[in-house]
DNA sequence: AATGAATGAGCCTTCATTCAT
DNA sequence: GATGAATGAAGGCTCATTCAT
C-alpha cells in the first residue's frame, strides 16, 4: 500500500484524537478542574477555537474522553466474559481483566477514578445508559449461573462491589503510589471474589 | 444549671463550628474545588475576614474539616475494635462500623470520598501520620491473629482492600443514589470480608 | 406556465434573500450586535462560507438589509406623495403611510428603529445619499406649499420632527408592547401634524 | 468648615459615582455593547474586582446608570410641573424642560436614547415601575385639565407622543449632529404640543 | 458557489487573599 | 475579633473571518 493523502475527514478525526490524548495527560497530571483549556490546547498544538469547534467546552472534552474510555473498558470486559464458560471462570475473569486493563492503561485507569468531573445532564444520561447496558450484558450470563446454583442469590447491587470492590480499591491505592502492582494480588483477589459470590 | 453568658472562647468555638458546618454543606453540594470562599461565608453568615481570621485560607477550612472527620471515624473504629476479642469479630466489626458510621453521617462520608482536595504539605504530613497511627493500632491487634493462624498471611497492602473494599464501593454507590442502604448488605459483606482474610 | 428548472442566478438570489430574512429575524430577537454570524447562518441553513461569499461580512448583511428596507419605505412614501395634490393631503399622507407601512411590516419597522448598527463608511455615505435624495424629493413638493403660504415657514430641520415625531414615537412604543396599534391614532396624529405645520 | 477625613461610607459612594461617570463617558463614545469592562475600569481608575464588587456585572453598571438618570429627569420634570398652574403652562413646561435638561446634560440625554441595553428582568421591572409612577404623577395633574375641558379627550397613550414626540425626535437628530440646538425650536415645538392636545 | 475546520485576539467574570477601619 | 472594599491574575468562552477542499 502506498501512502495516500489523508482526506479531510481523516485529518479531522486525528485532530480530535490528539485533543483527547492531550486532555488525558493534563487531567492525570493536575486533575480535571485544575486543568485549564489552555493547557490542553497547548499540548495538542491546536487553537482554542479548534477545541471549542470540536467539543463545545472543556467539560465536553472531559465527557467524551470518559465515555469513550468506559466503552472501551466495557467492550473488552464483555469480549472476555463471552469466552468464559463457567461461573468461577467468569467471576475471576472480571478481576483479572480489570487488573490487566488498568496496568496496561494506567492513565485511562486513573482518569476513570476521577471524582471531580462535572458532567452535563446529557452526559449523565449517556453514562447511565452505558452502565445499564453493560450491567445487563454481564447479568445475562450471571443469571444463568445463579439459577443453576453455581452462584449465590444476593441483592442485585451487591455483586459488583463484592467482585470488583477489592481490586478497584487496590488499584486506586496503586495509582496513588501507596501499593504495589495489582498484578501481584490479582490471583488472590480473584479467589476472594469467587469465594464471596459462589453458590 | 442556669444559662450563663457565653465566654469569648465559647463564642469563638461556635463560630468556627458554624463555618465548618457551612463548608461541609457546600462541599457536598458542589465539591471542594467548585465551592468559593464566598459560598461558605454566606452560608455561615460571617464575613470573609472572619473566615480568614480563623482558618487562614480556604484549604485551611477543608483540611481542618477533613482531619477532624478522619479522627472521629478512626477513634470510633478503634473503640469498637478494642471491644472485639477474636479475629472474626474484629474483621466484621470493621465492616459493620464503617457501614453504620456512614449511614449515620452521610455528609461526612461523602466528604471523605472526595478526591479533589488540594492539601497543603503540612496537612498531607498530618494525614499520613494519622493514617500511620491508625493502621498501626489496627495491625497491632491483627498481627496477633495472623501469628496465631486465625488470619491468613497476605501482602500487607491487601488486607484493607479485601476487608473494606466492597463496603466502601457499595457506600459510594449508595451516596451516589445508585444502590440501597449499606445496612441491608453489611452482614453479607462482613461475612465476605471474613472469608477473604481468615486463616 | 410549466415549472422550469431555476437558473443559477435565481438560486443565488433566493439564497441571498433567505440569508437576509434569517438575519432580520435574528436582529429583531437579539439586536444586531448580539447576533452572531453563526445565528444567522444556522437559521438560513447555509454555511459560514456561503454567507461570506455573498455579503463579505456580518455588517455587510446588516447594511444591505437596512438599505434595501429604507429604499422600499422611501419609494413607497414618494409614490404616495406623488398622488397627493394639496399640502394638507401631503402632510397627512406622511403620517398615514408611516403608520400603515409599520403595521404591515413590523419586523422591518423594528429593524429601522435599531440604534446599534456599526455601518461602514461606504454604507454611511450610501445612506446619507439616500436620505438626501429622499428629503429633496419630499421638499420639492413642500417648498411649493410653503411658497404659496399653505405651509408655515419653519427651520428646515423642524418639519420632519413635527410631522413624523409623534407617530414615530408612538410606533416605537407599540413595537415595545407599550401602546395600542398605530392605526388607532393615525387620524388623530395626522391632524396634529397638519396643525403643526400648516400656514 | 474644616475638611474632615472622609468616612469609609463616603469613600465607597465616591468610588461608585466615579465608576458610573466613567461608564457614561464610555457608553457615549462607543455604545454600551461595544464598551468593554476594561474600558470603564481603566477610566475610573479602579480594579475589575472593585467594579464587580459594587455592580455585579457590566449590565449592572449600565442599569444603575440608566435608572438613576431616569429618576433625575423625572423628578426634575415633576418639580417643574408642580409649579405650573394651567394646562397650557404645563404642556409647554414638558417641552421646555425636556429641551433644557437635554442641552444641559447632553451625555445623559444621549445615554437615555440608547437602544442596545440588555436589561435584566429585575431592571425591566424596576423601570416599568418608575415609568408607571411617573406617568401617574403627570396624569394626576392632566386629568383635572381634561375634565375641565382645557385639554382634549384622547387615548391615554397618545398624550406623550403628541407632546414630547417632536422635541424628542429633534433632540435625537441634534445629538447625532444632524440638527441645530433644541433651544432654537423649543418655543415652536411647545406651541405645536399645546395645539395638539388643547381642548 | 459551497463547505466547515482553523485561528487567536479579546471579552466577561470569578475568586482567593489582603488590609485599613 | 469582625468587617467588607479592594486587588488583579487567571480562566472559560465567543466570534468574525480566512482558506483549503
Amino acid at each position: 500500500m502506498m501512502p495516500t493523502k489523508p482526506t479531510r475527514e481523516t485529518r479531522t478525526k486525528a485532530r480530535k484524537l490528539s485533543i483527547l490524548s492531550a486532555a488525558l495527560d493534563c487531567f492525570c497530571e493536575k486533575g480535571v478542574e485544575a486543568t485549564a483549556v489552555a493547557d490542553i490546547q497547548r499540548r495538542a498544538q491546536c487553537s482554542v477555537g479548534s477545541l471549542y469547534h470540536h467539543f463545545g467546552s472543556k467539560e465536553g472534552v472531559a465527557e467524551e474522553l470518559f465515555i469513550v474510555t468506559i466503552q472501551k473498558l466495557n467492550s473488552g470486559m464483555l469480549r472476555k466474559l463471552k469466552r468464559s464458560k463457567h461461573a468461577e471462570e467468569s467471576v475471576k475473569a472480571v478481576v483479572f481483566f480489570y487488573s490487566d486493563w488498568s496496568t496496561r492503561n494506567p492513565k485511562l485507569a486513573r482518569y476513570l477514578h476521577s471524582r471531580d468531573i462535572d458532567f452535563s445532564p446529557e452526559a449523565k444520561t449517556r453514562l447511565r445508559l452505558l452502565r445499564r447496558e453493560y450491567i445487563a450484558s454481564v447479568f445475562t450470563g450471571f443469571a444463568g449461573f445463579v439459577e443453576r446454583g453455581d452462584m449465590a442469590v444476593l441483592p442485585a447491587d451487591a455483586y459488583v462491589p463484592l467482585i470488583s470492590g477489592p481490586i478497584q480499591e487496590y488499584t486506586r491505592l496503586w495509582l496513588a503510589g501507596q501499593a504495589g502492582s495489582p498484578s501481584q494480588v490479582k490471583g488472590l483477589f480473584a479467589e476472594a471474589a469467587w469465594n464471596a459470590v459462589k453458590g
